[in-house]
DNA sequence: GCACAGCATGAATCTCGTC
DNA sequence: CGACGAGATTCATGCTGTG
C-alpha cells in the first residue's frame, strides 16, 4: 500500500494553482480488522513495515503467564522462576520485552506511536527498555481506578492504580494528539496525566461458559476509548499485540478505526471475534473530532484586506491601547519604524520574540474594539460553506 | 533518666492546640540529625552498615530540556538547567542510579525501607535498578498534583503527576508499615496508591535574598509528612541523600523522627539549618488530626460519553426546546456551525459569552426530559470513593 | 482595612510547513 | 538538511498594587 501523489489544482479568491500531495490509499490494508494467531514477535513479522498508526501493549509480567519467552535471536529463554533467582528472571523478562518492542518497532510508522500498560511489577522494566531502543516517552498516564481490589493483609498501601506510557517512535516524530477534542471531552480544561475510570465489570466483562471470568485483565473499553480519541484519527490502524478479549478491537471498531490483534489462545481468538462482531461503528458525525486552529485553512491577514473586511490605511491597536500599527495595502504593517507581518511588528513593539498578531491586534467596528481573530473567523466560515 | 512531663503548644499546617506531653529522653547516634556535606556515594561512607531505617531520596531527574520555552504570554519558564541534572546518556544516569543505590543499600538496615521519586524521564530505570540490585518494591504511589503548570503547547497530557517507588531491602525484610494510621489518616478507609497534593508554593517555599525560589525542587511537607507517618516510627531515622533544601529534615523534625541528610552545596546547607532549627516538633495528638479531605470529584462531560451513560450522536435540548446539540464521541458537541465543549456550545447557541452546559442541556431517558447534570451524579457516586 | 484586578510562576523532555 | 517565518498556546494559586 503505497502513498499515492495525486496532483491538486486550487483555486482561491482568484487565485489559482496546482500542487503535489501525497494521499494514503483510501483503501485498507488486507491485514486490517483482523485476528492474526501465534506468537507476537514471529506474527508480527507478518505485517509490512511502517503499516501501522498507533499500538496499545498489555503484555504480561507473569513469567510463567508468558511462557516461551523469546530472545531477539528467536532462541528460547530458560526462564527461572525461583523466587530467589530474581535476576535471571528479570534477564529473561527484559529479553521477551525487547524483543516485541523491537518487532512492534518495525512496523510502527515514523510518526506513529505505542502506548503500553502495566503495573510496577513490570513497568519499570518497559519504560526503561523504550528509552533504550530510542522510543521518546511523551506521557506516563496514570488510571486511577474508582474500585481497586483492598490490600486484604493490610501489609501496603491499595494498589490502585496502573501506569500507561505513552511514546512516539523518536524525538522527532510528528506524533497525533488531539489536544483540542481531550479539551473538550474534559469540559475545556487540559487533559492531565492521570485518569479516574472504574475497572472492567458487570456486563462488559466477558464470561466463559462456566460463568467465570474469560480473560484475567481485561481493560475497560472506556480507557481504550480515550487511549484512540487522543492519539488516532478516524480510519487509522491500531494494532495490538497481546489482544486478548480484543478490547482493542471492540473500541477501534466503534470509533470507525481499524485493528490488527495478534494472541496466541484460540479461546481469546474466538471471543474476541464474537465480541467485535456484535459492536456497530458510530456514526460518521459523531466521530468526528474537534479540531484546533491549527487544522483550520490557513488564511492570511492579506486576505482581509483584498476582502476589504480591513482598508489600507487603517490603524490597529493592541488591547492595552499601547500599541498601534497602520495596515498597508500588501497585508504588511507598520509601527514607527517597525515594518513586517502582523506577527513581527506585534512582536517588535512589545520587545518579544514572537507574537500572535491574530489576537495581539483590534480594530473598530460598530464602535467596538474587534479582534482581527474574529474578521478571518467570517472568512473562514465562508470558505466552509463553499465546502472549504 | 527520668521521663519528663512538659506543655506542649503546637501548631502544624494551619491547626493549633496545647498538650501535656512525657518526654523520654531518647538515645540517638552522632550522625543523627547532621547535615553531611559532600558527594551522595562518598558522604555516605562516614556512616555505619544498617544504621537507617528509612530513606527519601529525590535524585536528579535527567530532564533532557532543549531549547527555552515560553507561556502564551511570551513570559520565559524558568526551568531546571542546573548542572547536576545533566547526565551525558542513559549509561552515565544508570551508573549514578546505581552508585547512590549500592551506597544507600549498605547503610540501611535489613528490615528498613526506600522511597525515590521522580518523574517519566528517570523513574523507570530507577525502578529497574532497584530490581537489579535486589530491592523488593512494596508500592508505586503517584503524587498527584493539584496545581501542575500546564502544557503550554498543547502537544501532550499535561504533566500532573509525579511517581514515588517504596521498596523494602528484600523480599524477607519486614519493614514498617503502620496500616492503621494511615487508614484513620484516610476517613477510615484504606490509603491508596494515589495522593492528591498541591506542589510546594507560597509562605512554605524557600527563598533566596533575592526573593527567588531558592531550590528549583523543593518537594511540599505535607508529601514527606504521609511518607513519614506511614513508614516509620517515632525515633527512627531518616536518610535524604539529596537533602536539598531540606523538607526531609524539617518534616522529621517535626514529626519526632531523626534525619541525616547529605548535599554538595553549601547554599542549600545553611538553608536547611535555618530552616529546620525553627521547627518544633509536634506532639503526637496533632497529628491524629490529618485526615485527607476529600473534595467532590470533577466529572468531565467526556466521561459520560466513555461510560456509556450518553450515546455518541444523540441529540441534547435546551430545556426551552430552542436550541439542539449533537454529541460526538470525544465529547465535544456541535450545534450547526457550532462546535466545542457543552459549555461553550451552549453559550454560542444563546449568543452569550459563558454557559453551564451541565444545567443547560438534556437528554430524554424514559420519555423524562433529563439534566445531563443528573446523569453526571450517577459517575460522581462511582467516583466518590477514589478521593476526586 | 478590604475587595478585586492584575501579575507572577511551578521538575517541561512543548510547532510546522515551505523553500 | 537547515533556515525562515507564520502563528498557536495555560491552570491553579499566591502575591501585589489600587481604589
Amino acid at each position: 500500500m503505497v502513498p499515492e501523489i495525486v496532483v491538486l489544482r486550487w483555486e482561491l479568491w482568484g487565485m489559482r494553482g496546482v500542487q503535489l500531495k501525497t494521499v494514503a490509499p483510501a483503501v485498507r490494508p488486507a491485514f486490517a480488522d483482523t485476528i492474526i494467531k501465534g506468537d507476537c514477535v514471529a506474527a508480527l513479522e507478518q505485517l509490512p513495515a511502517h503499516s501501522i498508526d498507533v499500538v496499545f501493549a498489555d503484555p504480561p509480567y507473569n513469567l510463567q503467564l508468558a511462557g516461551g519467552l523469546t530472545r531477539p535471536d528467536q532462541s528460547l529463554v530458560d526462564a527461572v522462576d525461583d523466587d530467589w533467582d530474581q535476576f535471571a528472571s528479570f534477564e529473561a523478562y527484559d529479553a521477551f520485552t525487547r524483543a516485541w518492542l523491537l518487532a512492534v518497532r518495525r512496523v510502527l510508522k515514523p510518526d506513529g506511536s505505542l502506548w503500553v500498560i502495566g503495573s510496577y511489577h513490570n513497568i519499570f522494566r518497559v519504560g526503561t527498555m523504550l528509552q533504550d531502543l530510542g522510543f521518546w516517552i511523551l506521557n506516563d498516564v496514570v488510571w486511577r481506578k474508582t474500585n481497586p481490589m483492598p490490600n486484604f493483609r493490610g501489609k501496603r498501601f491499595t494498589n490502585a492504580h496502573e501506569t500507561m506510557i505513552w511514546a512516539s517512535r523518536g524525538p522527532q516524530s510528528r506524533y497525533t494528539f488531539n489536544y483540542e477534542a481531550m479539551k473538550a471531552f474534559n469540559d475545556d480544561v487540559q487533559m492531565r496525566s492521570d485518569w479516574l475510570l472504574p475497572i472492567c465489570t458487570g456486563g462488559e466483562r466477558l464470561k466463559d461458559a462456566a460463568g467465570q471470568k474469560l480473560h484475567p485483565t481485561q481493560k475497560p473499553e472506556a480507557l481504550l476509548a480515550r487511549v484512540m480519541l487522543a492519539s488516532t484519527k478516524p480510519g487509522d490502524i491500531v494494532l495490538d499485540p497481546f489482544f486478548g478479549s480484543g478490547t482493542t478491537g471492540a473500541v477501534a471498531k466503534r470509533l470507525g478505526r481499524h485493528y490488527v490483534g495478534v494472541e496466541r489462545e484460540q479461546v481469546y481468538i474466538d471471543a474476541a471475534t464474537a465480541r467485535i462482531a456484535a459492536v456497530e461503528t458510530a456514526p460518521a458525525a459523531a466521530l468526528e473530532l474537534l479540531r484546533g486552529k491549527k487544522a483550520e485553512p490557513r488564511v492570511p491577514f492579506g486576505a482581509l484586506v483584498e476582502r476589504g473586511l480591513i482598508q489600507p490605511n487603517e490603524i490597529m491597536t493592541a488591547i492595552s491601547g499601547r500599541h498601534q500599527a497602520r495596515v498597508r495595502a500588501d497585508g504588511s504593517v507598520e509601527s514607527g519604524s517597525h515594518t513586517g507581518s502582523i506577527h513581527r511588528v506585534g512582536a517588535l513593539v512589545q520587545g518579544f520574540d514572537a507574537c500572535n498578531g491574530w489576537t495581539f491586534w483590534n480594530v473598530h467596528r460598530n464602535g467596538v474594539l474587534t479582534s482581527i481573530d474574529a474578521l478571518r473567523q467570517i472568512v473562514r466560515d465562508e470558505m466552509a460553506v463553499a465546502g472549504g
